[in-house]
DNA sequence: TTGAAAGCGCTAACAG
DNA sequence: CTGTTAGCGCTTTCAA
């Protein structure tokens, strides 16, 4: 409820004049005398007039608002994202709206379907790592719901995507340890069915291809939640630091699984990097405090927000209807920290 | 706009009955056959039937949604607030509105009107370091939008609120430090004009004098903008550390300043504990892993987050006026690591 | 240049 | 039990 709202209504009642009247003097300059114009947004300052978005949502159709989905807001680089969205999301008269899905596909459908209610005009989306039916994008795609997505990818919706170079990303991580020396480096990541877990295991397998280090799979570890439950990440390095053929370093594809594993390897008194080296793909601002400090590739996340935004409002704002789309790459950073640089003196 | 959405009217028209009998069926039995019920319930289902929010929103005047206000997302604690808001409103059906002020007064000024526009039935908020005016929520509460504040509150506005147990918090920290055998303790802490920063420095003062530790009015330091900007925490941090009588240990006030001021500490050489021991009021799920482990007052931010909106949903669905206002405080945690155990070895 | 009137989708008072 | 009607606040033809 507007709280004792003015309206266009009491603006026109008191300058005696028509809702309508009030309606065109306040959008701009359609049809209308100056001199009325100026009276009605005087009029409308003193009382701290603000049109209802509701009405005019039921009116004409669109809310100036875009909707949000990602996995959770409590990770630096989704949280990056969102400023990035907001930024230019505010600049053109944008709301926006956060949900979260905690990495569940059900989330992920109630929270689309609480956006679509709410009459959003386009859609911004990070899948989840259980989302393997995509009918319910699909669906909304095809009646014309502008979307792009970040990050988490899906190949099969024919949209704008904005995402970072994960192959590059993985394939300079997966270098630089070998170029420290490591040569036999396990892969620990999320599941296999998003799509930036694909890409960066193309990016390790390649990177250890052109150095003629063999790829072994019992050397790559998938976690189908993502590191949702600790325990699969807990499985994987289990399996992996306990076999005959322990791997020198570690490279983890996502914050949760790269800190989860820092953990448990303090834990368990395995010395980084002496013991195991580790790199992750992070976007924590913490980095550099960690102990050890993480070697990590990091992920223009403000900038893959911004952009984003930018392809959805301009689908949104589009006078004809899309058909040709673009996916931008955006180039990621490896900082070398201590995490994955072997001490010789010790 | 909901994309080709089925309306009411649709229904009523292929059912041949009218659109104030279908929408009677919808809404829970007032007045209607179960015949019919259940002919429009199928139908409804058949064709997807959403109703429109807007529409419904106008009509009635709420939204069954919820406008949060936080000064910024990318920080474990309101995100663990933010957590603890959906889980509970989601469960209540409603939806929340996320906006953040990034500390900013004018944002928050902003944002407060966006969500009123979008019509939220209540709002949950915790204000930015700048506001000291609070006209802008005095008038909406004057008018009867229910708030609830929470962490930050604001005093002077008579509602509910939930806050940390500040006072024992900072005392039991500033405790510790002192039975860790440490004298001369600093406390840097964010601006003095909201609720956390009194709360907090009365409790840092209470365990000095209780101990007989004199207070030193130079080893309190503020942060305006609560570290929004690095070199307000560089200059307090280096009027300590370079002054005759620098500090033995710093208790810092809030998370943002407490990683700072780590970052800081050993970039210039400091060891922490056993130069300068540390110990800050933090929801940071990596402060064990720092460098050194950071012993923290932990707050209860989910639990917050959870009660706060129990009570604002208490509020929306009053039937009558509510004039008794509670505020609850919640414990807080210590957790002892590292950073304010001096290591007698070394 | 302005006003009257219709209508976005929904609900609720009032008839029948 | 069901249909008709009016109206939430706004925009936008159409007529004046």
């Amino acid at each position: 409820m507007n709280f004792e709202a003015v309206t266009i209504k009491d603006i026109a009642s008191e300058l005696g004049i028509s809702p309508s009247a009030v309606s065109r003097a306040l959008n701009g300059s359609y049809d209308i005398s100056a001199k009325t114009k100026k009276l009605v947004k005087e009029c409308a300052l003193k009382h701290n007039y603000q049109p209802n978005r509701m009405a005019q949502s039921l009116k004409h159709g669109f809310s100036k608002s875009i909707g949000i989905v990602v996995p959770t807001i409590d990770n630096s680089f989704f949280s990056q994202v969102i400023n990035g969205i907001e930024g230019v999301a505010y600049s053109k008269g944008y709301n926006v709206i956060i949900t979260q899905t905690h990495e569940r596909y059900e989330l992920e459908v109630l929270n689309l379907s609480h956006l679509i209610l709410r009459a959003v005009d386009g859609l911004l989306i990070s899948v989840t790592t259980e989302t393997q039916d995509i009918g319910h994008l699909k669906t909304l795609n095809d009646k014309g719901l502008p979307i792009v997505f970040f990050d988490r990818i899906c190949k099969e919706i024919n949209t704008h995507k904005v995402i970072a170079d994960n192959f590059t990303g993985a394939y300079k991580a997966t270098s630089h340890l070998i170029n420290e020396g490591f040569r036999k480096i396990a892969h620990i990541t999320s599941s296999d069915s998003i799509s930036i877990t694909s890409e960066r295991l193309k990016g390790y397998q390649q990177a250890l291809l052109d150095n003629n280090i063999a790829i072994y799979d019992q050397y790559i570890k998938y976690c189908p939640h993502g590191g949702r439950d600790i325990a699969e990440i807990e499985n994987a390095l289990n399996e992996l630091l306990y076999s005959p053929v322990k791997p020198d370093a570690i490279f983890t594809a996502s914050d949760r699984i790269t800190t989860a594993t820092l953990r448990f390897l303090n834990e368990l008194g395995f010395h980084v990097p002496n013991d195991v080296g580790l790199l992750g793909f992070s976007n924590n601002p913490l980095s550099d405090l960690l102990n050890p400090s993480l070697t990590s590739i990091y992920q223009p996340g403000y900038e893959m927000g911004k952009k984003a935004t930018e392809m959805l409002i301009a689908l949104i704002e589009s006078k004809r209807p899309v058909f040709e789309f673009e996916t931008v790459t955006l180039p990621t950073q490896l900082f070398i920290r201590k995490s994955s640089k072997v001490n010789k003196d010790s």
